[in-house]
RNA sequence: GGGCGCGUAGCUCAGCGGUAGAGCGCUCGUUUCACAUGCGAGAGGUCGCUGGUUCAAACCCAGCCGCGCCCACCA
């Protein structure tokens, strides 16, 4: 007997591991099936499970879940990144905790104080992801940077290096001068601050007293100042162009050139041109072959380049100092108050610098043709639809990727330099020494390029190199490329889209066929949950109150397209009160006896009442599938929700109680195998959504096959049980239910109408049972305004109208209301029809041009139209009185 | 400046041309025998505003008002 409710957490973890020791997550198990394929996005392999990764692992495992069971052989390939700066900052963090730095223990033991961190903590997140019911194929995990794809990592550099697509390249990068390494555009994170403009004179050599006036919010940048820069259509400065202003605190000649970036409108027109410490500046300078003098060192203080007095200074500091020493010079001519925005480094929130340096880029632009080209072609689709336009947008517009990190965890960069700085890109040291030797026609010593890729440089090979590329693996062959892609859309330009290019590329085929976008889970106040911001609701704690397959559900009721989620724990109660409700349904059926007959056809049953729930169920089935097909999570959520609760526990389960507790034989058996299909049916369909509570309750209905659920065949019912239920004569039930549901409003059928009726359709010794409540149902009767002073004839309803007792028989009434319903739609058409038909002769040019038997043929349509509507209106007046 | 999206019940959100929906919360009643994590009955909405299209608009179109996100720029 089972429990009065549910207890997940004893269920869950037997549950899991007995999938996973039965091998129910391999792929290829039986070596039949069309494959279908997901790859995992990596977790950081010391990071821990957050609400954004419940909500897309618990869809793709759906998605795997509902694909296994139609006999597809399913793949959820699953694997962790290594996550360069996040993992190297923990450790950082922990060696700082002991007062040391990486730069105490070396590379060397730095790395491997990582690796060991990663021995402690890696398992985290799978354990996590295994407490959520992710059916990964576990025996295939991967690493980011296990040897296989660190030599996937290695070929695909060496090839496009030798392609021409990776090159080092010396230009502004954004540096973060507190983590000391080159950042992407899209770890820099802008943000508004209040500032200021500062206005400068300076000086113009050769005229005494004049001045040409700059604004700027970064003084300490002047001491780089090559230029200034004027619109060229600017009369207030026309005479000054080719001229030259003196830099004042440093005494460097600037050139004043003519250049379309000056906007007249901003400041005062007149713009100091840094070209070493600005990107706008940086292309102006290389427009006017200006020269590019780096102020900064690598932590952004003064260096040698400055004047003898900054030199050390902080660069916050040295604006001080310079606004304090222009203003002594009689330079300042005036501060404005000024609210701009600053970039700040997405992970160590210190300003970022744009600083000269020498790193290696790949050629983004020329891997995004193609990349382009697959959306814009349909191989791959969005999910919604509209992300694709993000996708273009930025794909069209993309920069040159900067791809070296100057840090020590991490894939290191394969490159080589000779005594004379000749670099050998090569796949291992021996190689690249070898062709050292060779180049240089004798042994030479090789230097090997200190950086490391960035991290999204291997997660970009992640669809291909965790099935063995570069190696030609019958896995490779079999389940590349993958089918769909699922991940939230904050990661579509770091991953999605390098993924694309890469694919392309180096499988010439894309990587996935579609892409769902899944919302972003935001925090109450509709921020990013990011580790900085300290707001990340832990999925683990609502697993541990709720139970896993509550927070499945709740996270896929709310899974609508289009709209971020924010999660309140009094949903997920309310999803866990539809768990027990289903686990209580079971325990019903088994309290009753309602076990699978292995001979049960459910196209042949005769109970109204049984085929009626059977076509409600297929009509739930299709629903089911539907949606999840279309990624409409949401809609498969509810469509099982409604039919569990409210069709079978609310209907069916209240109407069958009668013919399961005192009916004849036959009536009974069938009652009790249809209950039992029944539930075994929701139990396939709800599976995907909630493994454990199904799988624990699915042995009681698994006859005659006696399989688990998780690999039991999906259901595929036929419509016809739906036209069936729907061609039947179906008494008693469906009226019952038309009169509580829809008739109501229309008819004022009282809301007692349905004890009413199940006393009416049920034999004497429910009713006995209900009549020792009589006093109860007497006290619901007078609140409803329903009565039982008389006793109500089978199939009748009974209802008050003016204090007047009318007791009806339900066919009619249901007949009256359908007849009602149906006219008035005829009528609503008909009244389209001649609305289009007003239209059409109303427009001159088709009654003067058409012939005229067509026009004719109109008006006589109309004329008709008109009538029949007439006579349908004086049917339905009838029939209101 | 460019792009995307959102304003529907107290809260969180579905619906996106044909009689306004769900969950939670609230009110009243109810330990009845699968389930009080339940059952029954209710209250609560001019579907942001203004126009337009249509026989019919929460839904389509235009404009406006709020709000959010992404990208770019910012002397």
């Amino acid at each position: 007997m089972l429990e009065k409710t549910y207890k997940p957490a004893e269920v869950e973890a037997r549950q899991y591991q007995r999938w996973e020791e039965s091998g129910a997550f391999a792929a290829g198990r039986d070596g039949t099936g069309d494959p279908f394929t997901i790859v995992i996005p990596p977790p950081n392999v010391t990071g821990s499970l957050h609400m954004g990764h419940a909500l897309n692992n618990t869809l793709q495992d759906i998605l795997i879940r509902i694909s296994r069971m139609r006999g597809r052989d399913a793949l959820w390939q699953p694997g962790t990144d290594h996550a360069g700066i996040a993992t190297q900052m923990v450790v950082e963090r922990q060696l700082a905790e002991q007062g040391k730095s990486r730069g105490d223990l070396g590379r060397d033991a730095f790395v491997d104080r990582v690796w060991e961190w990663k021995a402690e903590s890696g398992g985290t997140i799978t354990g996590q992801l295994r407490r959520l019911g992710a059916s990964c194929d576990w025996s295939r995990e991967r690493f980011t940077m296990d040897d296989g794809l660190s030599a996937a990592v290695r070929k695909v550099f060496v090839d496009l290096y030798k392609q021409g697509l990776i090159y080092k390249d010396q230009r502004l990068v954004n540096w973060d001068p507190k983590l000391h390494t080159a950042i992407s555009d899209l770890e820099v994170i802008p943000r508004e601050v209040d500032g200021n403009l500062w206005h400068f004179r300076y000086p113009i050599e050769g005229a005494l007293h004049r001045h040409i006036v700059v604004a700027t919010t970064r003084p300490e940048t002047m001491l780089g100042d090559t230029a200034v820069a004027v619109h060229p259509d600017d009369d207030r400065y026309r005479d000054l162009v080719g001229r030259h202003a003196i830099l004042p605190l440093v005494g460097r000649r600037l050139r004043i050139v003519a250049d379309d970036y000056a906007d007249p409108e901003q400041g005062t027109g007149a713009v100091k041109i840094t070209p070493a410490h600005d990107f706008n500046d940086f292309e102006v300078g290389r427009r006017h072959d200006l020269e590019m003098i780096n102020i900064f060192d690598r932590e952004a203080r003064i260096n040698e380049n400055a004047p003898e007095t900054y030199r050390g200074l902080d660069r916050f500091e040295a604006r001080k100092r310079i606004v304090a020493d222009l203003d002594a010079a009689g330079l300042l001519e005036k501060i404005d108050k000024h609210r701009h925005t600053v970039p700040f480094g997405e992970r160590s929130d210190v300003t970022i610098e744009p600083w000269l340096t020498e790193q290696w880029y790949a050629d983004a632009k020329t891997l995004a043709q193609p990349a382009i080209k697959a959306v814009e072609d349909g191989r791959t689709k969005f999910v919604p639809e509209n992300w694709s336009k993000t996708y273009y947008q930025w794909m069209r517009n993309i920069e040159p990727w900067c791809i070296s990190r100057q840090l020590w965890w991490g894939h290191r960069i394969p490159a080589w330099y000779g005594p004379d700085g000749h670099i050998f890109v090569e796949l291992d040291e021996a190689t690249a020494q070898a062709a050292a030797d060779t180049h240089y026609g004798k042994p030479v010593e090789l230097t090997r390029d200190p950086d490391v890729l960035d991290t999204w440089f291997s997660s970009a090979l992640w669809p291909f190199s965790t099935l063995g590329w570069p190696e030609e693996t019958s896995e490779l062959k079999r389940y590349y490329p993958t089918d769909v892609l699922i991940t939230g859309f904050d990661i579509i330009f770091f991953w999605v889209a390098r993924m694309m290019m890469m694919g392309l590329h180096f499988m010439k085929e894309v990587p996935f066929h579609t892409v769902y976008m899944h919302a972003l889970v935001r925090d109450e106040h509709g921020q990013k949950m990011s580790k900085s911001k300290g707001n990340i609701m832990d999925p683990l704690e609502l697993i541990e109150e709720y139970g896993s397959d509550a927070l499945r559900f709740t996270l896929t009721a709310m899974a609508a397209m289009g709209r971020d989620i924010k999660l309140s724990s009094s949903r997920v109660e309310g999803y866990r009160n539809f768990a027990t409700k289903l686990w209580n349904a079971a325990r019903f059926c088994e309290m009753n006896e309602c076990q699978p007959d292995p001979s049960f056809d459910p196209s042949k049953v005769k109970s109204n009442l049984n085929r009626w729930i059977i076509g409600e169920t297929t009509k739930a089935a299709a629903a089911v599938s539907d949606a999840i097909d279309a990624y409409k999570f949401d809609q498969a959520a509810s469509a099982i929700y409604q039919f569990s609760w409210h069709n079978f526990c609310d209907w069916y389960l209240e109407l069958v109680k009668p013919v399961l507790q005192s009916g004849e034989g036959a009536d009974r058996d069938e009652a009790r195998a249809t209950a039992a299909w029944v539930m075994q049916q929701q139990l396939k369909l709800l599976h995907p959504i909630m493994p454990f509570l199904t799988e624990e309750l699915w042995p009681q209905f698994s006859r005659p096959s006696n399989e688990p659920l998780i690999t039991s065949a999906w259901p595929q019912l036929s419509n016809d049980l739906v036209d069936e239920a729907a061609a039947a004569d179906l008494d008693w039930v469906i009226k019952t239910i038309a009169a509580i549901r829809g008739v109501r409003s229309e008819m004022n059928v009282p809301p007692g109408a349905k004890i009413a009726a199940i006393l009416n359709g049920a034999n004497a010794e429910t009713k006995a049972r209900y009549e020792r409540h009589g006093e109860q149902l007497e006290r619901l009767a007078r609140l409803s305004g329903a009565s039982f002073d008389q006793p109500v004839p089978p199939g009748s309803v009974q209802t008050i109208v003016d204090e007047t007792t009318i007791v009806m028989p339900l066919a009619d009434v249901i007949d009256i209301a359908q007849e009602k319903a149906r006219l008035e739609r005829e009528i609503s058409k008909l009244a389209g029809e001649i609305g289009k038909f007003d239209k059409k002769l109303g427009n001159e040019a088709f009654t003067s041009k058409a012939p005229p038997e067509v026009v004719e043929t109109q008006r006589e349509r109309r004329a008709d139209a008109i009538a029949a509507r007439e006579k349908l209106e004086a049917a339905l007046g009838r029939l209101s009185a």
